[in-house]
DNA sequence: CAGGGACAAAATGAA
DNA sequence: TTTGTCCCTG
């Protein structure tokens, strides 16, 4: 009797092959993880390895907290000691743990992308780079491509030779990695590599990791870059019992380095290795399966397996041409309210996949309005928040005062009339005694050029700062994040604005606190370092929470190693997916990486679904404000036709021109539409209307006025989307912009403060039929 | 120094 | 259509 009895032949032999390298190629929904949480069971029951012993290394927070739950389930406590975590977080430990013998500081801050860019920019500034001719973000990316490579800034220059914009790219690399060592910061590319490079440096400490993980494990190994499958090799090397799991047919990192390679040639890098290929779906129909595997068999790059399935045909695909993206919007939503409503299904049997985040706006739109409760993974992610952004660089100050990225953010958030000059002369101060800001601040009364006034803010920002960091070991977390909040100002700031909008901000604060009180629950060893590190590796799908509930929308990226009854495909077209650029590149360089890399993630897409795919595209969509067209993705005709049901277009037709999809209103709800009939003939927008007028209305005061604002120079009447942005409005102390009309269109802008908050195209009327 | 308005740029994906 | 920045003004 062994605990392995409930696996199929094939994952028994993977999981019970315990010793040597061994490579599982587990297809789609063949039961990876379950082999994966098995073989770590069978270990610690069967062949008394001790937990500590073993390492597993998976690419999202979730799956590694999905997969210590299983392992505890199977072997109960002992689960707890098992080295469970992400790359990213299993490097960021390595260098805290040992820090001081790598000569790092240990209260390093993790840069995520904005920071970068904020580093970035400083070092375009210092080197009088127009970033006109180069921009932060291509000179982010060489740069991080570099770091992948495994190349540092002299490798780099080295290699150089024909691009004259090498050389450059070169020292701005030099600097950007001197501004993150200054700063006391390292880059999501540097966990890894840093980790590589100091393991190189220091054989007496990789032996000890050596020795201590007879085992290892690696997920998702198609998706390892460089130095992940460096690191994967050192750590291995001493026990080489070396178990990594993937599928070369879901590789979809490739622009984050990822190498299929790695997979690809484990056979090579480990002569002795066994491999064991997972090809029965547990997941899907024969229907879904026999599509996925059509497309993939496009792609020449791969192992080459067929997944099969002893379960039913299933249902046919349906594939569904609609006349806009709008159009398909309502169309996924009229399926699912059916489905929920009818089919049996709930609403968290269903997710909505697409290429681009940009997608997800016409479908939540749609959404709210049919009222079933979705959600939306990493589009408005909640540690992107402004406000939360601020809070956590006040944090990462307390630890680590060399953050110069997080004072910048902060150290006139709320306005403390320190202003970009003040900071200028305390920056040139700070270089010339090679200080960092915050260190530079103790020196107030030799910087030359800051006024009293100045010198008064900086000194008071300094005192709040020291004060806080001198509580932090003395409070808890939560505490803490309270305090920051009353004693920055932040919480006060907030207070004055009394709107709507600064109200929804207190509260994503106070959730970030009540987060803060979690994370000290859940945890065994909570520092403040450990908190910022768990927040900055957090992934869109980390944030997700409860799904189960929900409709879920994401981009095809995020639904890796999720399964849905029901899957929604939109946006199935040339030049979005595959992508434009995917497109470009095949034809260009004349290979088809690009593309193939497009479909690997298309058949990630369809082996989402268990019961029902839907595949939807459109014939036109939305573009930055302007209408393209489109035309259906090569990928759908590589699903032989039998598999779909008889193909659907929904698609409107204007009444008045007979051609589809000319009638703006179309998509307006019978009621709107109806809401035109007697209308009053169209009026010309007047030609001579001022440019950029704008209304200001005071505190408390309602929409009526702002109505008549807009009735000073287009009749009211004009408008049928008044309502909407009236609605949508918050009632602060604003303004309204009239921009430019384009023919029947007027666009206005309302504006609070220095930012948009919510924009109303307000259309004129068509003629009467 | 703060805020407004003109103007340019944007969006592939993500730890 | 939305967001970010640059320059100008009070």
């Amino acid at each position: 009797m062994s605990i392995l009895d409930d696996l199929n032949p094939f994952q028994r032999e993977a999981a019970a092959t315990v010793e040597g390298p061994l490579l599982v190629l587990a297809g789609a929904g063949s039961g990876k993880t379950r082999v994966l949480t098995y073989r770590i069971a069978y270990l610690i029951q069967e062949m008394g390895v001790e937990p500590w012993n073993i390492l597993a290394v998976t690419f999202t927070n979730k799956a590694a907290g999905e997969m210590r739950e299983r392992v505890e389930n199977l072997v109960g406590d002992l689960a707890k000691d098992i080295w469970i975590g992400t790359f990213h977080s299993i490097c960021a430990r390595f260098l805290r743990v040992e820090a001081e013998k790598f000569g790092l500081e240990r209260s390093f801050t993790i840069y995520d992308e904005d920071d970068r860019r904020a580093a970035i920019r400083r070092v375009f500034e210092s080197h009088k780079i127009d970033d006109k001719e180069m921009t932060p973000r291509s000179v982010i990316g060489q740069i991080s491509r570099a770091k992948n490579a495994m190349l540092d800034p002299a490798s780099f220059a080295a290699e150089a030779g024909e691009a004259p914009n090498r050389k450059l790219i070169a020292e701005l690399y030099t600097a950007y990695e001197a501004d993150l060592r200054r700063n006391n910061a390292l880059d999501f590319d540097d966990l890894l590599v840093e980790t590589v490079r100091q393991f190189d440096n220091h054989p007496e400490i990789l032996e000890k990791y050596q020795r201590r993980f007879r085992f290892s494990l690696v997920d998702e190994y198609q998706d390892t870059n460089k130095p992940q499958y460096m690191l994967c090799k050192q750590l291995a090397a001493h026990h080489r019992n070396f178990c990594v799991v993937g599928d070369d047919d879901q590789s979809i990192y490739q622009f984050r380095g990822a190498d299929l390679r790695n997979i690809l040639d484990f056979e090579r890098d480990y002569p002795d290795a066994k491999t064991v290929r997972l090809e029965q779906n547990y997941r899907s129909t024969a229907r879904i399966l026999e599509a996925a595997n059509q497309v993939i068999g496009n792609n020449k790059d791969r192992k080459g397996k067929k997944l099969w399935t002893d379960g039913p045909d299933g249902d046919l695909l349906e594939l569904v041409q609609c006349d806009t993206d709008r159009r398909e919007a309502r169309f996924v939503v009229e399926t699912l309210r059916k489905q929920v409503g009818s089919g049996g299904y709930t609403p968290g049997d269903a997710a909505i996949l697409y290429r681009t985040n940009a997608q997800s706006r016409s479908l939540e739109e749609e959404l709210q309005r049919s009222g079933m409760p979705y959600t939306i993974v990493g589009s408005i992610r909640f540690y992107e928040r402004r406000e939360i952004k601020d809070l956590l660089a006040y944090l990462r100050i307390l630890t680590n005062p060399a953050d110069d990225v997080g004072l910048r953010r902060v150290i006139n958030m709320p306005r403390r009339g320190i202003g970009d000059t003040s900071l200028d002369h305390l920056q040139r101060y700070a270089l010339n005694h090679g200080l960092n800001l915050f260190a530079a601040m103790g020196f107030l009364d030799q910087v030359e050029g800051l006024n009293a006034r100045a010198k008064k803010h900086m000194g008071e920002f300094k005192a709040i700062i020291d004060e806080l960091a001198a509580a932090k070991d003395e409070v808890t977390l939560p505490e803490l994040g309270q305090r920051l909040f009353e004693r920055s100002g932040y919480q006060q700031m907030l207070l004055d604005e009394n709107n709507p909008e600064a109200e929804t901000r207190t509260q994503n604060i106070e959730q970030l606190i009540a987060f803060m009180t979690e994370f000290c629950e859940t945890r065994d060893e909570v520092t403040l370092d450990s908190f910022l590190e768990e927040v900055a590796l957090m992934s869109p799908m980390d944030e997700a929470g409860d799904t189960s509930r929900m409709i879920t929308l994401m981009t095809l990226h995020s639904a890796k190693g999720l399964e849905y009854p029901l899957v929604f495909m939109c946006g199935m077209e040339e030049n979005l997916f595959p992508t434009a650029r995917a497109i470009e590149e095949s034809r260009s360089k004349q290979n088809q990486q690009a593309i193939e890399e497009e479909r690997r993630l298309c058949y990630v897409g369809i082996t989402r679904a268990r019961q029902r795919l839907y595949l939807t595209y459109a014939n036109r969509r939305y573009a930055y404000g302007n209408m393209i067209d489109c035309e259906p993705s090569r990928f759908l005709q590589e699903i032989p036709d039998e598999l779909y049901s008889v193909k659907r277009e929904v698609v409107e037709f204007n009444p008045r021109t007979r051609q589809p999809g000319r009638n703006r209103f179309a998509d307006k709800s019978p009621k709107e539409r109806s809401d035109r009939s007697g209308a009053p003939v169209r009026k010309k927008i007047p030609k001579d209307k001022p440019k950029g007028v704008h209304y200001e209305w005071d505190e408390g005061v309602k929409p009526p006025p702002q109505l008549d604002a807009f009735a000073d120079f287009v009749d009211q009447d004009d408008f049928l989307a008044v309502g909407q942005w009236v609605r949508h409005a918050s009632w602060g102390r604003g303004q309204i912009i009239a921009r430019d009309g384009h023919g029947e269109n007027m666009k206005l802008s309302i504006r609070f403060g220095p930012h948009v908050k919510k924009v109303a195209v307000a259309y004129a009327q068509l003629e009467p039929a």
